[in-house]
DNA sequence: CACAACTCTATTGTGCACAATCTATTTGCG
DNA sequence: CGCAAATAGATTGTGCACAATAGAGTTGTG
């Protein structure tokens, strides 16, 4: 369109992804639903099954590039729900520490079947997959890399 | 992890994605700060500009996959801003038809360099760009092609 | 030990997203 | 024509995102 091509395409990468990130999202709140979790919830519950270590909100924040101001309130549900267990670390009383609860365990089998009725049916093959997680990565890499902060 | 090794790779793509998706609109943010414009204020405008024609809250909804619940404040906004004009279609009046003023118009212009100077910095190539944007589109069309709606 | 600077989480306020619902309008169909 | 079904947009309610700020707690330095 202009002597610089690259400023067209992406001005029209941004969309895409913004849809596509909510298209996804959507489907995981479909699904997720039969168990009351929202999406963000998932993400959050991912991270403190991953870890398999209690967690402080800020390395939850850090897996999700989550900030306090969003956690906090997701957390509280999650804790309401009985899924997550926080309390002070004694060591530090700036710090809250996080971790599932034994029915926030039972929760990660019941739902564990979630990510492959997700993606399914939607074309995305694995090797289509692993190249979009890859320039994903690269991505996030570069939007750290250059941030003002 | 397992005999089905789609599974993992799709439950970790989701995330990337998510946080991908939120780290560009965060970038766009900053930069349209400077004009008053959040990312979904700019994305309904860019819809418009493309358009050159009046457009209904429905078909701007078609091309940003946003429905009237999240629109209609987001014009009005850009009304109360003078960015868009809104009137009742007089051939139906169910429908509403926006369009840029010529403030509108303006607006395009002084921030025409917001895309180049987004992603400049990210280091993304045009080609992986390309790509990126392909792989988007794929997982778009089979969001769209597997709903249930 | 005093205390300023720093760190961590919580709170506040604005603006999306989206499901569910409502209202006005239009369109079919008998 | 008469009216049920369909359509377009607006409204309502819940839950994120995130900037800005507050406030409790910790640490480094003299």
């Amino acid at each position: 369109m202009t002597a610089q091509p690259q400023l067209a395409l992406s001005a029209q990468l941004c969309l895409p992804l913004y849809a596509a990130a909510r298209g996804v999202t959507r489907r995981y709140t479909e699904l997720l639903s039969e168990v009351g979790l929202t999406y963000p919830q998932y993400v959050t519950m991912l991270a403190l099954w991953d870890a398999d270590v209690p967690l402080t909100v800020g390395e939850i924040g850090e897996r999700l590039h989550l900030d306090s101001g969003t956690l906090t309130p997701v957390l509280k549900r999650l804790e309401s729900a009985g899924y997550v267990a926080r309390r002070r670390d004694t060591a530090d009383e700036r710090r809250v520490l996080v971790e599932p609860t034994p029915e926030g365990e039972r929760l990660r089998k019941s739902i564990a079947d979630v990510p492959e009725r997700a993606w399914r049916g939607t074309g995305l093959e694995l090797e289509d997959a692993k190249e979009l997680r890859r320039l994903l990565d690269q991505l996030l890499h570069g939007l750290d890399a250059s941030a003002p902060a």
